[in-house]
DNA sequence: ACTTCACTGACAGCAGTTGTCAGTGAAGTT
DNA sequence: AACTTCACTGACAACTGCTGTCAGTGAAGT
């Protein structure tokens, strides 16, 4: 059934709108061209009204472009859409009404078979997470539509320095939910600039009349990252951080947020990693220091001196 | 395509809300009855809900709602199903192509103009995970068959002490992603219990000729649940721990997936929890320091004796 | 004159489809 | 309890139709 997928998949390229040459179509599905004319004939034989002009600029196109036929899904599709939404529910996602509707709706138009076969593919995959902050729901949707129409909202946020900050205007430019935990990203009139701002510490967000423009190329996703994780590429006065340990140890301090995006090396026994000296001395400690003695530091010897500084730092703390 | 049209033919007779046999199509059709049976396979392999009855009075019809109206979803439910994929593409699911066909069907059924109104609403949304194991996947897919379809699988794993553990046949009971790392829960035919397993300590996977029966109530959530927080509720000897701090960092530690499982109360400045003596003593230490001066503890005493403890033990740790 | 692009025919090799046969199981009927 | 009707499965040989390759035509624009 390769032929008839790449069919329908023709059609709906097409059906886009967009005007495709033979070759992009056969580049696309990885198909040979004249595979590509043979499909189209077989589309137009059966009454599709393509169009197709030669020469330069040429292509195909469709004559009216709605197709309607049902929306038809495999099993294999409607149970990686339930799954995902089960990702989606156990994350906190803030439209839940509307998500259980449409998984409603795909579980009730199949047949018993099928339906056993759903409930035997559901019934064995689960995905929980921590519980975080059941408040947030209520914002996350306000923002969420804020986002998507482009409405500037008034925030109260709660910020790291414990003090009330002002009330604030932002133009939400995006929802980002990162490690489990949700963002906004936004542009910011009290400090004229875009921040990323954790939505459980809005205490209260109000609807403004006012709307923004995005500006086109803009990414939360891109901008969160570089946020997080400045790029470390090509910096020089990197410091290689060498750990040892047991395998699963490493196998866990690898898939850390933070140090993951610098691991250059994994052994069996060891992890090797390139870090800002900075972070190196700042960060690492506090990440290495739970791990105990089930890992240990190769190099630098700087950061054990470092780690001894710390713990005992720490003994005094407790100490008291 | 001879296939095609007769496929086509047999939806548009069954449409027509009669009841046929399997021999009254092919008649029609002039195939072998076989032939039919394969068509209707293939249909209901891509979504059509077709009931078959057995017996006298038998024959194929379709489900009714699908013939008075075909599944619509409104532009708000598309949205969530759209959204819910991007959690579970960051979170590694395994049966991605699935995923990405439905995703794009969902997509191409919508005029211009939901076209771009959708495009809106997923433009600012992001979900960012870390990357996790990429040499997962084929496992997870292998591991997700085997539990839908009950076959018992030979795995070799590697477990805590290092030494390569002999292969061992294991029946899958599902699939759990915790926290963004993957498990499986499977009765064990070497240890003889069911047992949870990390997916990324899978070296190998096989399926055996062997079938299996999941214990109809068994749920994988609940068995992993249980293993890995023991109910305390109603336990006697629990002591409570108290701890203070900023407020941004006992945000934080109230959503640690250990401690949130036991917090009783939370006031802007301190955060209650009840534990067992034992995790209190073991894990939790562990747990805290990484949050150095940000926090304190304020009760138990004892607990404070162990931090120091431990922290002196680190110190010399990493002395030498 | 040149480029781009749709389109055709022929053909060998290959993949998918078909019919045939033999048999299972479920739901009614006699 | 035997019988009928009907859906459904697996295996297999024969065969149909599809695919990629090559070589070449014609139309439209630069």
């Amino acid at each position: 059934m390769p032929k008839n997928d790449n069919m329908l998949t023709i059609l709906w390229m097409l059906n886009s709108g967009e005007k495709l040459t033979a070759k992009q179509i056969s580049e696309k599905l990885e198909i040979n061209i004249r595979t590509v004319y043979r499909y189209i004939d077989a589309l137009c034989a059966s009454g599709v009204p393509i169009i197709s002009d030669t020469g330069h600029n040429g292509g195909y196109s469709l004559l009216h472009n709605f197709i309607k036929s049902p929306l038809l899904f495999s099993i294999d599709e409607k149970k990686t859409l339930l799954h995902a939404a089960l990702f989606a529910k156990e994350a906190g996602y803030p439209l839940s009404e509307a998500l259980e509707n449409a998984t409603s709706k795909l579980k009730m138009y199949s047949n018993q078979e099928q339906e056993s076969i759903l409930s035997h593919h559901l019934a064995g995959f689960e995905v929980i997470n921590r519980r975080g902050y059941p408040a947030v729901q209520p914002v996350l949707q306000e923002l969420e539509h804020a986002v998507a129409n482009e409405w500037s909202v008034e925030i109260s946020y709660r910020n790291s320095h414990e003090e009330q900050s002002p009330n604030r205007v932002i133009d939400p430019y995006g929802v980002v939910n990162w490690n489990n935990k949700w963002y906004t990203i936004a542009f910011c009139h009290l400090r004229n600039e875009i921040r990323s701002f954790r939505v459980e510490r809005i205490l209260n967000i109000t609807r403004t009349p006012f709307s923004f423009r995005r500006p086109n190329d803009f990414s939360a996703r891109t901008f969160f990252m570089k946020n997080l994780l400045p790029d470390v590429v090509g910096k020089s006065g990197l410091i290689s951080l060498i750990i040892g340990g047991r395998a699963e140890a490493l196998d866990d301090l690898c898939i850390h947020w933070f140090l993951e995006h610098h691991l250059q090396e994994r052994t069996s026994t060891q992890a090797i990693f390139l870090l800002e000296e900075e972070s190196l001395y700042t960060h690492v400690p506090y990440i290495i220091l739970p791990y105990g003695k089930s890992i240990q530091v190769i190099e630098p010897q700087n950061l054990k001196n470092k780690l001894v500084a710390v713990a005992s730092e720490l003994m005094e703390y407790y100490q008291v």
